[in-house]
DNA sequence: CCCCTACTGATCCAC
DNA sequence: TCAGTAGGGG
């Protein structure tokens, strides 16, 4: 067979990764080196070359959307459809294995996917059941605790023993918490790789089974890696199961989420004698914007190292703005979109980053102001939305009814007057009996114990239920959905809501029905048989589900430099490039956290494609106070002659105190000063002219320095100079 | 049960 | 500053 087009077109680093014998193997991938095309073209390879059968073949992602875009990429490729390759992210691999085999597990056959908000209503339960005191132990510091626990792998049984009283009781609702969701068959995220995990431990027959079985394994991203992912790999791949892991050290900005950067370098040792290759041949940005990624990056220590080079132009210089104030930033943004639009290019092709989510405010102002249309990402998932939730449990409940959480979201959504006193009698009387909310709720009402209009409302809740179940294999999943949503009166409640977020939330609603109808199982070949129901509800727990559908406008892109990860645009703008908020104040102090802030800024300005604009704010107002902040020390380690500064300032937005003392200069006897002028001071060094105040032999001046902030200085004292 | 008020607290977020 | 929420009063 002709293999060669799998490696045409391919770089020498390229090809070498992909044509590579079957061994361990760790790509070292660049920013836009072509790290997907690696991973496509080295399983058409193996396929080819060596035979490998689709369902032979692993590999993992981290999200549902770069396991689509891989599976999509792979079926144009080879041109057959990929059906039978074993694609998915961490947590949908491990949940098809728990399926499997959840008699091994110790699961309950019909066991339930956990989402955050499931989780976090369970730990609120336990600790009032417990009378844990909410403000010493917050319920959300809990979850994480036990998330990060389950992401290192450690059971509560297995924490190390304790004198401080805070420790233990966190360490007794982990007990209770693995306790209950066992006794109710409920799995959270981190609990389906843990569970998983152990799974192959205690079982060596099965984990032999699955050795033979798969041939290859890939993973994607593996600097983001936790724990126990690492684990999971380690013990699936044994010494039997060549392994390829790509990724970045460069680009491993999850830390914050249980990442481990060490496990790209502890792969080394972990796994057999793996060839090492770098893609460090860069196909997306200028050498301009590239040098300034590898000059800022090698501030960090502890690189595996990389230095991305390209074949293309040098590009436009770097734009920085220092803006006045925030207001100033968003409209020069603005401004420069426009411009961009007015030479002709789309607006898609530019987008706008930021540290943190506050920021967009001001930006998404300023845009409307200008008519500039934008698109936010991030956000919310679709499938955690409040109403898309509600609904999912009323399905969840047509699945499996003895889903207490399901159970307990919506036996009173939309209220009908079920109140909190007959919900904890029943779980008082669940818990008692051992038995399901569901159970309880059933025999109690058979007993006699629930008496008026909950007694009405729970008899008619269990009746809908009941018939919805009966109905589900008549109807198809579409169908269900939209009955269950009308007949619930989920649908009734949001259309009554008042205000156009009543209107969003049936917009949803409308969304879900889409998404039912256009779900189909792509069930693979010895997987055993999901209900068409079944599947949407994992789906609905594992898939953040997709954006908003108005892509097709054209829009400028606004989002956080954590979701930009994976993306291009041949216009970025960096905004908020200020100390303080990027790097970020929690992440200042700890130099571990620093390095991640550096190359989260390192990820932000590969994104750029053709140029690069960074701009900043003298003075911010943030939480409602007035912040002077420096310049981003990352914006000062990119080399200057790679910068030019843009120093025009636009009176628009400008304070009038700005504003109306701009035209007229001011200093001792002659106009030596002006606001946003750059002076140097002997003992603070270089900073720029924020605001002055006062005349003759009083006049002070303040000056945001570079190095050691703002400052107010009396300028017959001061003795600046201008640069 | 619902609405209003007072209070809190605040990077980044996939599964 | 402001959004999200807990708790009280109607």
């Amino acid at each position: 067979m002709d293999v060669s087009h799998i490696l045409d077109g391919l770089n020498d680093a390229q090809r070498e990764a992909v044509a590579a014998p079957m061994q361990n193997l760790l790509v070292l991938a660049g920013a836009g080196s072509g790290k997907t095309r690696v991973l496509v073209h080295r399983i058409a390879w193996l396929m080819e070359t060596e035979n490998l059968s689709p369902s032979s073949i692993m590999a993992v992602t981290f999200t549902n959307k770069a396991a689509k875009e891989m599976r999509g990429r792979i079926e144009q490729l080879l041109d057959i459809p990929a059906r039978s390759l074993w694609f998915g992210t961490f947590h949908g691999i491990a949940h098809r294995f728990l399926r499997a085999h959840s008699r091994d597990a110790k699961l309950p056959e019909n066991f339930q996917i956990l989402d955050s908000d499931d989780q976090l209503r369970i730990v609120k339960r336990i600790m009032r059941e417990f009378n844990v005191d909410e403000t010493r132990w917050p319920p959300k510091q809990v979850q994480s605790f036990i998330n990060s626990k389950k992401d290192e792998g450690i059971r509560a049984a297995y924490l190390p023993p304790t004198h401080s009283q805070y420790d233990h009781t966190l360490a007794e609702i982990y007990k209770q918490y693995e306790a209950q969701c066992q006794q109710s068959g409920m799995v959270d995220f981190g609990e389906l790789l843990l569970r998983s995990h152990e799974l192959w431990l205690n079982n060596p027959a099965l984990l032999a089974h699955y050795q033979d079985r798969f041939r290859y394994l890939l993973v994607d991203e593996f600097q983001d890696t936790n724990t126990i992912q690492y684990a999971w790999l380690r013990v699936l791949a044994g010494d039997r199961i060549p392994i390829m892991v790509v990724g970045d050290d460069d680009q491993s900005i999850y830390g914050w989420r249980g990442a481990k950067i060490e496990n790209i370098q502890q792969f080394q040792f972990d796994f057999a004698s793996p060839l090492v290759v770098k893609l460090e041949q860069n196909y997306r940005s200028t050498s301009t914007i590239l040098k300034a990624a590898n000059t800022l990056i090698a501030n960090n220590g502890d690189r595996l190292g990389k230095d991305l080079w390209t074949n293309g132009n040098e590009g436009e210089p770097i734009d920085l703005y220092a803006a006045f104030n925030e207001q100033d930033e968003a409209n020069y943004i603005a401004d420069r979109i426009s411009s961009w639009v007015d030479q002709g290019r789309q607006r898609s092709d530019s987008a706008i980053l930021y540290r943190s989510n506050a920021q967009s405010r001001v930006l998404e102002e300023f845009l409307i102001r200008q008519a500039i249309p934008y698109r936010i990402y991030g956000g919310l998932r679709f499938y955690d939305r409040q109403e898309i939730r509600n609904a999912v449990a009323y399905l969840r409940l047509v699945f499996y009814r003895h889903d207490d959480a399901a159970f307990e979201r919506v036996v009173n959504v939309p209220t009908r007057g079920v109140g909190n006193k007959t919900v904890s009698d029943l779980r008082v009387h669940a818990r008692e009996q051992s038995i399901s909310l569901w159970q309880a709720c059933v025999e109690r009402l058979q007993l006699g114990l629930i008496k008026g209009k909950a007694k009405q409302s729970l008899t008619q809740f269990i009746d809908l239920i009941d018939s919805l179940s009966a109905e589900q294999d008549q109807i198809s999943l579409a169908q269900l959905t939209e009955q269950a949503i009308t007949r619930s009166g989920l649908k009734d409640f949001h259309a009554n809501e008042k205000g156009e977020k009543g209107q969003a939330r049936l917009e949803n609603l409308n969304e879900l029905l889409t998404a039912a109808r256009d779900f189909s199982v792509d069930n693979d070949d010895d997987d055993e048989e999901l209900t068409p129901l079944a599947a949407f509800i994992a789906q609905a727990a594992l898939d953040a589900g997709e954006q908003q559908a108005d892509e097709h406008q054209d829009c400028v892109q606004m989002m956080t430099l954590h979701s930009a990860k994976g993306l291009e645009f041949p216009l970025v703008l960096m905004a908020g490039m200020e100390e303080g908020l990027f790097p970020h104040q929690m992440s200042m102090e700890d130099p571990s956290r620093l390095s991640e802030e550096r190359r989260l800024c390192y990820v932000g300005v590969t994104r750029a494609m053709e140029k690069l604009i960074i701009t900043y704010a003298e003075s911010r107002r943030l939480y409602g106070q007035e912040k002077f902040n420096p310049v981003s020390r990352f914006v000062r380690e990119i080399p200057a002659d790679l910068m030019q500064e843009v120093r025009i300032k636009n009176s628009v937005s400008m304070p009038v105190s700005f504003a109306a003392s701009q035209s007229s200069s001011f200093g001792e006897e002659s106009a030596e000063f002006h606001l946003g002028q750059v002076v140097n001071h002997a003992k603070f060094g270089e900073g720029t002219v924020l605001n002055y105040e006062g005349q003759g032999s009083h006049a002070r001046i303040q000056v945001n320095f570079f190095d050691h902030g703002s400052k107010w200085l009396v300028l017959s004292y001061a003795k600046l100079e201008a640069v």
